[in-house]
DNA sequence: ATTACTGCAAATACTTTGCAATTGT
DNA sequence: ACAATTGCAAAGTATTTGCAGTAAT
C-alpha cells in the first residue's frame, strides 16, 4: 500500500522524463509514508538522518515538483508555513488552532460530490473550472482543549 | 449592511477596551467593504490613498487583531501570503490556481452543518473541538481557463 | 554526452519585534 | 494621566534564485 504509493510516484516521474536521485526517492518515501503532514523543514530534518549532506533547497525543489505533479498536496496552516500531505485522495483536515496539529478527516467522495453538485455548484457566481477541493476544520485538538484552559474559551 | 458591519466591529473593539484610531477605523472599512479578499500589502496600498503616512506594520497589527477577534477571516493562498476576508459568515472560496483570484462561494449553513453532522463528525479519529470550517475549491477562473491554453491542461 | 539535479550562498518575500514618540479615552 | 497604538528600523522565517559542480539516463 505505502510501497505501491511510492511506486506510483516513481513511475510518474520516470514517465515525465525526470531523473531519480537517491535524495528524491528518500523525500518521496518520507512524505508518502508520513501521517503527520510535515513541513519542508521537518522533511529536511528527517532526511538528514539518512543523507546528512542534503540541502534544504533540494527538499523544497522536490516537494514543489511533487506538488506540481499533483502527487502531494500542500496544506497552508495558520503558522505561516506550508505542510505536505502524501495522500492526494479526497479527504479533509482538522487543524488545531493552538498547536497546529493536523489530522486527516475521512470524506466519502460520492457524498461530497453529491453535496457539491446539489448544494454548491449552481451557486457559483462565476464560471470556475474546479478540479480540486479542500475542506478544513478549525478548532482545538483534545490535548489543547483539556490541557490549556486559557485557549478553550471562545 | 456594510455600514452595520463596520459598526459591529467598532462596538466589539470598544467593548474589549481597545482604542479606535483613524488608521484602525479605515483598515476596518477597507476589509469589511472589500469583496476582493485583499492581502496585507493590498490593504496597505489602499489605505495610503487616505492616510499616506501609515506603516505596513500598523496594517499587519490591525489585521491580526481583527483576526483574533474573529472579525476577519484569514485565507491562505498558494502564493504564500495571507488574504483577509471581512465576511466571517459561513461560506467557501473558489481560488484560481493560475492568477490567485478568490471568489466567494455561497454555502447554506444548515445544509453544511447537516453534511458535517451526518457524514463527517462520526469519522473524526480524534476528539477535535471544531469551531470553524473552511471549504476551498481549486481550479481555474474563466479568464485563465479561456485565455491561457497552456494552463488549462491537467 | 546530454540534461537534469544537487548544494551552496545570496536574495527575496512576508511577517514580526523592539522601542521611542504619539494619540485615544 | 494612562494605556494602547503608531511608525520606524531591524530582525526573523519561509521560500526562491543563480550558478558551478555532480550525477542520472
Amino acid at each position: 500500500m505505502t510501497d505501491s504509493r511510492l511506486n506510483q510516484i516513481v513511475s510518474k516521474i520516470k514517465k515525465m522524463g525526470y531523473s531519480l536521485t537517491p535524495q528524491r526517492v528518500e523525500i518521496i518515501k518520507i512524505v508518502s509514508e508520513s501521517k503527520s503532514h510535515p513541513s519542508a523543514a521537518e522533511v529536511y530534518n528527517k532526511i538528514k538522518e539518512s543523507y546528512p549532506m542534503v540541502s534544504l533547497n533540494t527538499v523544497y525543489k522536490n516537494l514543489s515538483m511533487l506538488s506540481s505533479l499533483h502527487e502531494v498536496k500542500e496544506i497552508k496552516t495558520m503558522q505561516n508555513s506550508v505542510h505536505y500531505d502524501g495522500d492526494v485522495s479526497l479527504h479533509g483536515h482538522a487543524i488545531c488552532e493552538n498547536c497546529g496539529k493536523i489530522i486527516d478527516v475521512q470524506i466519502n467522495e460520492p457524498d461530497f460530490k453529491k453535496f457539491f453538485e446539489n448544494k454548491i455548484k449552481g451557486r457559483l457566481t462565476e464560471n470556475y473550472h474546479i478540479n480540486n477541493y479542500g475542506v478544513e476544520f478549525y478548532g482545538l485538538c483534545d490535548y489543547c482543549y483539556t490541557a490549556d484552559p486559557a485557549v478553550s474559551e471562545t
